[in-house]
DNA sequence: CTAGGGGTAAGC
DNA sequence: GCTTACCCCTAG
């Protein structure tokens, strides 16, 4: 599951991009642990953007009366008038044509979220694969281009050191470049995404260069945003799993590329106007069972976060049902599966899970062994570029639990 | 990735 | 109350 900083690169990447439906978004804020004390001007004006934008979505039976009042209340509302820029009042506050204020409103509004600042992601991804990627490689060590290896798949990894080979070639400095095929393996999962793409260019590549993702004039869903302004923004607690990276050296890699851009800022509990489901905590409120990235140079006007990053005892554990639980209906096995799971065991042994999974995809099709939400956050994370990380969370639990489930009861 | 101990809760 | 599906966690 995503650290706090994960959380950041995710929720700021996502809430400045219009196209993702807002009940995707909230999805996630309800999801994902705090960012806290992580902020950037991207990410504040996104929620207040998406505040706006919801307030003027409206239109079923509002008339621009009404839709501006709602517009104004937003724009007045004292957690998020300091991210709207100046303009955005004005024609708001024209009484007297309240239709014309309204379409300049969207208007406008249409223009802040094309401005929107590239997201930490964005600027890493083009960093790692864009136009900084030549530089950037070859002012790599060679661990740090086992770590970019790792992200960016094999052979885009393979692409880039050619080009740089070819550049040194060209300049008469051959490169010492690490040997791509002791490349440490992948497991096809992580490397696939890029690889596959290779011809076409990999995904996450074209997304480093495409253009800036926020597209003028095209609306994003907002039914979750009808609620009302002061619905507070709110997130799920933080359980263990979370708020600990399975692989640590590829987190803390990323935070070295990615963290330069983060303004890391701490900012009050000012941004409340998106309704999610779950406890009732700002997003940018303090969660007390997360790890917090504190650095000396963040600032703490209120001086209260300790300076040392904090690991929590497993005492203070706040025991939550996951959120995948609500999500993942509860499927009886058929005798198909059942005895497709004792064949596939009896072919490529026990504990061959991902063998056997993958020997029989059809029969265990809805034996997904990636969580939904897991799932999503990898979906986000292929498209920012970083698969490395959730590929390595997929485990095959439903094909161990169920033979021990059958072995317990000795049906084996 | 996997094993295995353990927990929770739905469904009967 | 029992079975079972699913989940959590740790260790290797």
């Amino acid at each position: 599951m995503p650290t706090p900083a994960d959380s950041f690169l995710i929720l700021e990447f996502v809430a400045g991009y219009r196209l993702i439906p807002h009940s995707i978004f909230t999805a996630l804020l309800a999801s994902l642990p705090s960012v806290s004390p992580h902020t950037s001007p991207r990410l504040r004006a996104g929620l207040a953007l998406r505040a706006l934008d919801a307030a003027l979505s409206d239109t079923d039976g509002v008339d621009a009366p009404s839709l501006l009042h709602k517009a104004r209340a937003v724009l007045a509302e004292p957690d998020l008038a300091p991210w709207f820029p100046q303009h955005l009042a004005e024609p708001a506050s024209a009484d007297d044509l309240p239709a014309a204020a309204v379409a300049e409103l969207k208007r406008l509004l249409d223009v802040e979220w094309a401005s929107l600042p590239p997201s930490a992601l964005e600027i890493a991804a083009e960093r790692i694969v864009g136009s900084g990627a030549l530089q950037f490689w070859a002012n790599a060590d060679h661990a740090q281009r086992s770590k970019l290896r790792l992200l960016v798949g094999e052979s885009t990894a393979r692409e880039i050191l050619e080009k740089i080979q070819q550049q040194d070639a060209s300049t008469n400095h051959p490169a010492v470049l690490p040997q791509v095929d002791n490349a440490p393996e992948t497991n096809g999962t992580n490397d696939s995404d890029c690889s596959e793409e290779k011809d076409k260019g990999c995904p996450v590549k074209q997304n480093a260069k495409a253009d800036h993702p926020q597209e003028v004039g095209v609306r994003h869903q907002q039914e979750s945003m009808q609620g009302a302004p002061n619905d507070h923004l709110k997130e799920s607690s933080v359980t263990t799993e979370s708020i600990r990276g399975k692989d640590p050296d590829i987190t803390s890699f990323m935070e070295e590329v990615i963290c330069p851009q983060i303004s890391g800022q701490f900012t009050p509990d000012n941004i409340k106007n998106h309704q999610v489901t779950g406890p009732n905590h700002s997003l940018m409120e303090r969660n007390p069972t997360a790890i917090t990235y504190e650095r000396d140079s963040l600032g703490d006007p209120g001086g209260e976060r300790p300076a040392a990053k904090r690991q929590l005892p497993a005492f203070e554990r706040t025991p939550k049902p996951s959120p995948t639980a609500a999500l993942k209906t509860r499927k009886k096995w058929s005798e198909i599966q059942e005895k497709t799971l004792l064949e596939g065991v009896k072919k490529y042994g026990k504990g061959n899970w991902k063998d056997i999974k993958m020997a029989y995809p059809d029969v265990f099709e809805d034996r997904s062994t990636v969580r939904p939400l897991i799932c999503l956050y990898h979906c986000l994370c292929i498209f920012c570029l970083f698969v490395v990380k959730v590929a390595l969370m997929s485990v095959q639990v439903d094909l161990k639990d169920k033979f021990r489930n059958m072995e317990r009861h000795l049906c084996v």
